[in-house]
DNA sequence: CTACATGCAAAAAATTTGCACCACC
DNA sequence: GGTGGTGCAAATTTTTTGCATGTAG
């Protein structure tokens, strides 16, 4: 798999060890394609009987967010998401009875033109954005 | 103003009082134009000697989404804010240095239409989106 | 007077930190 | 063998809950 190669790459330009915490979330974000709250991560890995520490993880997502690898997103709850950052720009549809989250590609709606509209009319550097749409999805409405 | 009659109505027709803590905290969101934490709210509230509780505002803003009054929203770090549902449809840009929060209306980008698409295209049934801006504003840059 | 509202204390839930120990390269 | 990683326990931060009491209408 490419993407897993440079992720791979990346981590290795900074010295950073494939330990097995970072060998099975790396992994675990590669298949799963919704965002991943830490609770949901400590379970997927336990499921697979990876034991670890939660504040592992918590120091793991740390350090893959500062490489680009991986992206914090805010959903309904309390707490926060995560999901690679390497795949293709997209938003998301949360359903607000069974919390299923879906992934979302616009037509023809230009958020990227938007934010240069921002910075000229308002004197922003915008870096990015969050679109989340919620509702609910086919099974539960 | 129109604004706060409609909310006295609101609350009204659904036989609650109007208390201290309502009347303070429904007339804070109305002169404030940003999204509030719960945090912000009580300093806010005991900067004008107004001593409440912070569970009591938690049960407020609860309250006021129930009805509508106020609706979530949900930013760069792990609180909660809340603004004024009753303003018009707009979104967020946030300056990621100084925290600062700015209204942003969009030029030409049709969010309902995109989600009358995802009903049709999806099955969804979509009551609303949030849309956020991450960047650096005029002065942070 | 009575349903709605409040305060306090304690519990929960998510996240962060300090420190000693461990293991990958 | 040394730098990066890990685990554990405890602290912090935000939000929720139970219960006894207060008050607006």
């Amino acid at each position: 798999m490419e993407r897993e190669q440079t992720i791979l790459t990346i981590l290795k330009d900074h010295k950073l060890r494939l330990t097995k915490t970072r060998r099975a979330t790396v992994a675990l974000f590669l298949r799963e394609h919704t965002p991943l709250s830490v609770p949901q991560i400590l379970d997927a890995l336990s499921a697979q009987m990876i034991h670890v520490n939660k504040t592992t993880v918590y120091r793991e997502l740390e350090t893959l967010e500062k490489l680009g690898i991986v992206k914090s997103v805010k959903l309904e709850d309390r707490r926060q998401y995560f999901e690679l950052a390497t795949r293709d720009h997209h938003h998301h549809f949360v359903c607000v009875a069974c919390e299923e989250i879906e992934d979302v590609l616009l037509d023809e709606c230009d958020l990227e033109r938007q934010e240069g509209l921002l910075a000229r009319k308002n004197g922003f550097s915008v870096f990015r954005h969050s679109l989340e749409f919620f509702g609910l999805c086919k099974l539960c409405r």
